[in-house]
This record gives C-alpha cells, sequence and structure tokens, in this order.
RNA sequence: GGGCGGAUACCGAAGUGGACAAACGGGACAGACUGUAAAUCUGUUGGGCUCAGCCCUACGGGGGUUCGAAUCCCUCUCCGCCCA
C-alpha cells in the first residue's frame, strides 16, 4: 500500500470523496482548479468561529480538510474569526447569538492555536506550511462606510432573505433576526476576497453550513475583483441514527487536554459503535483507504477484538496528545477494564488514577471501623445524593478497587491501594480515584 | 381587542377534592448476558433520615376555599386555536 499522501499528486477531491467527506463543490471546473498533478499549488482557507476557547473534535473535520488539502501539496490558511467572532454567523443557529467581547475572542483565538499545530504543517522549511490569520487584522480597521459602499453594494438583500439560514429566522416569530446577523455573510465573503487579493487564496473550505456563505465570498471576488474562486464543502458529520459525532454524556470531546483528558479522549474512540467504526476512520484518521478496508475486514471477522476502535482510539489519542499519554491511556485503560486495579505497582497506580476524577478524603476516617462507603461514594462524582448512592450500592453496581462489595461496606486501611488511593466503580465504566491524606 | 383550550417529573402524556412523589410510553442510569458493542431480560429514575417506615419540597407564578387541593375559586404570566 501506498503511503504517499505527503506527494503532491494526489486528488484532493478523490481523497474526500472516498472519506465520504465531499458534500458540494461550488465554481467552474472545480476539478481541474484543485485536483490534478499538473496543477498548480492551491491555496485554501477554512474559517473557524472562536466562540469557544478549546476545539471540538466536531471541528477537527474542518481542520482536516486543510491537512488533507495540505498532504496534497496545497497550502492551507486557518482563518480565525477574530472580527467575525464579533458578529456571531447565523448559519445553522435557531437563535440569536450571545455576543463575545472583544478580548474573549482574542483569547479564543490564542487558545486555540496549539491544537492547529498538532495536525497541520507550520514548519518553515515547507514550502506549503500552513499559515493562521486573524481576519480581526483586516476587518478590525475597516471603516462603516467603506464596508456599505463598497461592499454592501454587491449584495442583494432580495436574495440575502433567501437563504434558508436567515429565512428560518425570518418567519420565527419568537426568535427573529437582527440586523447584525443578517449582515454577517458581508463580512465573511470579505475574507473571501481579502485573502484572494493578498494571498491569492482561491479556494474555501468548509461543512455544508458554510455553502451560502462560500457563494457569496466567490461573488464578491468575481465582481469586485474579476477574479475566479472556488469551495468545497464536507457533509455534516454525524451518527448513523442522526445524533451529533463527539458528544458523550459528559458533554462535548475537546482536542484539548485542560478540557477533555487524554484518558477519557482515548476511551470515547474506543467506545465508537461497530456500525460507525468504519465511518470513523474515514473521517478523523489519516489512514489510507487501502489500511481502513482492511481493518474494516478484521473487524467484521472478529468484532470482539475491536481491533478498529483500538486502532482508531490510538491514532487520535496520539495525535492529539502525543505517545506517551497514548500509552498511558492504554495502559489505564488495560487496567481499569479487567477491574484488576490490585495488581498495578505504585507508579503505574498513579498514573491510571490521574487519569481519572479524583477526590481527597480524610485518612483518619479510615481508622478502627471505618467510614461507610455511601458516605464517601456522595462526595464523588459517581453519585448525585446519598439516595442514589445506597440504590447503586443496593445494586451492586459499586466496586472498591475493582472487587464487588457489599452495600453495607464500609473503607477502612485494607482498602488502601500503596497506602495512598482507592479506587471506586459505579457500573463498568465509571471510576473514581479516592487520595487519603 | 373578543372567545375557547392548555401549562403535570428529562421528554411525551394520564390524573379533575383524600389511597399522588403522580399511571403509561420514551429517554437516562444500573444489574444480568456480552466484546468497555448491539439486542434482550430485570431494576431504578425529587431530596433527606435512625430506611419494608418517616420527614421535607414539588403538578406554570401568586393568593384563596377546605380537616384535606395537581384537582375547586380569584389573579398574573406564557403557549395553541378561532373571531376581529
Amino acid at each position: 500500500m501506498g503511503h504517499d499522501t505527503d506527494s503532491a499528486d494526489h486528488d484532493f477531491l478523490a481523497e474526500l470523496r472516498w472519506r465520504g467527506l465531499l458534500h458540494q463543490t461550488a465554481g467552474e471546473e472545480v476539478a481541474r482548479h484543485v485536483g490534478q498533478a499538473s496543477t498548480a499549488p492551491r491555496i485554501a482557507y477554512v474559517g473557524f468561529d472562536p466562540t469557544a476557547e478549546a476545539l471540538t473534535i466536531g471541528n477537527f473535520i474542518q481542520i482536516k480538510l486543510l491537512a488533507h488539502w495540505q498532504r496534497c501539496g496545497h497550502r492551507p490558511i486557518v482563518l480565525m474569526g477574530g472580527g467575525t467572532g464579533l458578529i456571531g454567523d447565523p448559519s445553522g443557529k435557531s437563535a440569536e447569538r450571545q455576543l463575545l467581547d472583544a478580548e474573549r475572542v482574542a483569547a479564543n483565538v490564542e487558545a486555540q492555536r496549539p491544537t492547529f499545530a498538532r495536525v497541520l504543517d507550520f514548519s518553515e522549511s515547507a514550502s506549503n506550511r500552513a499559515v493562521i490569520l486573524n481576519n480581526l487584522d483586516w476587518l478590525g480597521p475597516i471603516g462603516y462606510l467603506e464596508m456599505l459602499r463598497d461592499v454592501g453594494k454587491h449584495f442583494s438583500v432580495n436574495q440575502m432573505i433567501q437563504r434558508d439560514s436567515v429565512a428560518a429566522r425570518l418567519n420565527s416569530r419568537e426568535q427573529g433576526i437582527s440586523y447584525t446577523e443578517f449582515s454577517y455573510v458581508l463580512l465573511q465573503a470579505y475574507d473571501f476576497l481579502h485573502l484572494f487579493r493578498t494571498r491569492s487564496c482561491t479556494v474555501q473550505l468548509g461543512g455544508s453550513d458554510q455553502y451560502g456563505n462560500i457563494v457569496s465570498g466567490m461573488d464578491l471576488i468575481r465582481r469586485m475583483a474579476g477574479g475566479e474562486a472556488f469551495g468545497v464543502t464536507t457533509p455534516l458529520v454525524a451518527n448513523r441514527d442522526g445524533t451529533k459525532i463527539g458528544k458523550s454524556e459528559r458533554g462535548a470531546i475537546y482536542l484539548d487536554a485542560s478540557r477533555t483528558s487524554p484518558f477519557a479522549f482515548h476511551q470515547f474512540w474506543l467506545n465508537v459503535a461497530d456500525d460507525e467504526v468504519g465511518r470513523y476512520l474515514r473521517f478523523f484518521t489519516f489512514l489510507d483507504e487501502a489500511e481502513v478496508l482492511e481493518l474494516e475486514a478484521a473487524h467484521a471477522a472478529a468484532p470482539q477484538e475491536r481491533a478498529a476502535q483500538r486502532r482508531l482510539a490510538a491514532l487520535m489519542t496520539e495525535l492529539f496528545h502525543g505517545v506517551g499519554e497514548r500509552a498511558r491511556a492504554e495502559l489505564a485503560a488495560a487496567a481499569l477494564f479487567s477491574g484488576d486495579v490490585r495488581s498495578l505497582d505504585a507508579r503505574s497506580l498513579r498514573e491510571v488514577a490521574s487519569e481519572l476524577p479524583g477526590s481527597v478524603e480524610e485518612r483518619a476516617a479510615l481508622a478502627g471501623e471505618g467510614v461507610p462507603l455511601a458516605d464517601v461514594l456522595v462526595r464523588t462524582a459517581l453519585v448525585t445524593s446519598k439516595r442514589e448512592a445506597r440504590e447503586f450500592l443496593a445494586a451492586g453496581a459499586i466496586s472498591v478497587n475493582g472487587e464487588r462489595i457489599e452495600p453495607e461496606h464500609r473503607l477502612t486501611a485494607s482498602d488502601l491501594l500503596h497506602g495512598e488511593t482507592t479506587l471506586l466503580r459505579r457500573g463498568r465504566k465509571h471510576w473514581h480515584a479516592v487520595a487519603w491524606r
């Protein structure tokens, strides 16, 4: 099999197509512009909305779009919406957005930066190295009159109100749409124009909800610069049942270790459903088609091995958290899911415990009769009330250090691992580390 | 502006003076079985306690009638439908 993903003779659209990441293209002969080996390297951008300080695996698809672009020999631009983030894109939103203040947006832009470096090549030596730009740099200084006169002139309100995202809000009595959000498309179109003029950027990539914004930018480039530009969108990636990818019961999965621990991140991928794992491999990893097909075949032959999920989890964790964290996550997973935590040595135990939610308890409470387990449980995230704690205990859902215990169990010194920690578990998957001080 | 109907737990939805922390369905959580899967079966699903029992808070908000109110009355808010 060819590991030729870095070579420039790869066809970007074909790459997206087999992965199921190609939704629509916009522009005449887009395939010729971006596709073949014979064409010159092109420049494309994706806009990112800095409404959160951390990116989720949902955002990763868009970053990955740029990565494929780069691996096909083209040059990617990450456009942080420091300016547009102050306004808010109405696309795909059913309610008016909360406006963020400029400092918040600036902070988020900075916080997101390192995540991009994990996926894109920013090295000086690369001829097609990625760059990060912030549209506040050009949207900030622009004057209102200038915007209305030079850019607004080219937009027809008649067309703007036809757009689904706008029409839905216009027809909604409760929500409505503010003039601010209504005008959003001018800014994004202007971004594209600006990048076309200053960076020779001719392609905008994005999710399918960005199609309208992208086409508006292409129009503006034609009208104001007499140039030709193109757009490529990805489908909305969702699970087969229509639910959003990347939501666990604890909320979104972030790419940043401060929001989602490497262990939780690893677990997320490991728990992908059988009938989704093939799509996940295509969507999220850089494995080539032959490797994916091979993994799928292996998985179909022996689903209980979950080779596909393991590979997926390993690749993703390594990509965002590095080899060391991946190894730690795998070690922790092996110990926790076998339930065999007693055999861990002190160092491994500490590492495993550090991957889990934890709390600190008074060591003195363990003396003599000890402390009722239920009382300790309420202070963990495993249960929400003492009543619930009793319920789980009665149902046999709670184990201490990997072993089932009686509902009336009291924690004593004998429940300490290496004299310092007790690992509690609810059900199969929910762990909590108690440190005794 | 007028008329009618409605607001019940995470969601849908019963209940129309006491046996209601509230049927039923979905969801969620847990147990069994498994592969950290799916399906299936079982249980739980407001909070507290000295836990086969007791106590507190709850049926849109506020007030009232009554020994007793999710249920009756007044009022406010919001939603739906019809008429202007």
